[in-house]
DNA sequence: CTACAGTACATGCCATGGCAGGTAATGCAA
DNA sequence: TTGCATTACCTGCCATGGCATGTACTGTAG
């Protein structure tokens, strides 16, 4: 024991810190394999990939999707409209805020990215872990981040 | 089933996502809670807990620890100089490297925030998981962080 | 001792994201 | 219909980190 507090909550610290980390260099490993192949990001994937699967998007769904700021959301979007990759059209329900869409160049960006990224993802986590492990670690995470929904947390103010 | 592809590695997808976005979300909400408490961001307490409890750390110790580049690294004991909570000291085994250490002032930032993560880790990660789930999280991280290690992933150029 | 590859950082430029502070639209009351 | 709060986003400034490049120092041949 390390003396920490309270028995149980002993090493939460621990724990923590190691899916910190262990995200932190899977996501580096997945992202520089689609980078090397591909020439965009994790991030920029991710994000063209959410506006494909939700059509009619916002800049607000995108910031909740990701747990990032509408600020940053909207410079990102930015990005991507100067890549030539997304539009902003007028939202005829409310002329406050935009639906996006992808443009034909931004389905092809994803389209050859998918494979590319699944492929990194097999490669990176699939031989990582076992069977079991994985099935026992993709229901823990599902009941984190129901809690985390429920629970409101981690969702910039921006 | 969702159409994937050879049966097994189906929602490995899923599960990268899942752990990136939780990942996420907790880091968001315990640094907020450190931030409000304590002024300082989860990313200033985690480098400096490190020098902290590794004496004599070097840059490049503090890189391959938080699998961050050394040119980022470097800028980061920058910042912590200049906020007058680490210095940089001649190494006298290598006039290339210096060694790094905590300042009474880091020491006692340090001091401050560690009671507000740990609490904080307890607020936001200890309610959300049985403690059965807890230990089985740990272990599969355990053996994701030592696959990570040794296979040399995840960890960038610079 | 001289070269020269390699190590360990430092620095510059760029991308990403937080947060504060706008602005245009909307929704309700009075 | 006017007034005011709210929503939904945009912009600016700052912090963080990647990557390329520069620089000082080291170890090893020759």
């Amino acid at each position: 024991m390390a003396g920490n507090a309270r028995e149980g909550s002993a090493d939460l610290d621990a724990v923590f810190t190691d899916l910190v980390r262990v995200e932190t260099r899977l996501y580096n490993a997945v992202g520089e394999r689609l980078k090397a192949a591909t020439g965009i990001g994790a991030g920029r994937f991710e994000l063209l990939r959410y506006v494909r699967d939700h059509p009619d998007a916002r800049v607000a769904d995108l910031a909740s999707a990701f747990a990032i700021g509408v600020g940053a959301t909207s410079k990102i979007v930015d990005r991507q409209e100067k890549e030539g990759w997304m539009v902003r059209r007028p939202n005829p329900a409310n002329r406050r805020s935009s639906l996006l869409a992808l443009t034909p160049a931004g389905e092809a960006v994803v389209s050859r990215a998918e494979s590319v990224w699944r492929a990194a993802i097999q490669e990176v986590l699939g031989g990582a872990v076992a069977p079991d492990q994985l099935t026992a670690l993709a229901l823990i995470l599902g009941a984190l981040r129901s809690d985390l929904e429920r629970r409101g947390l981690g969702l910039p103010t921006g």
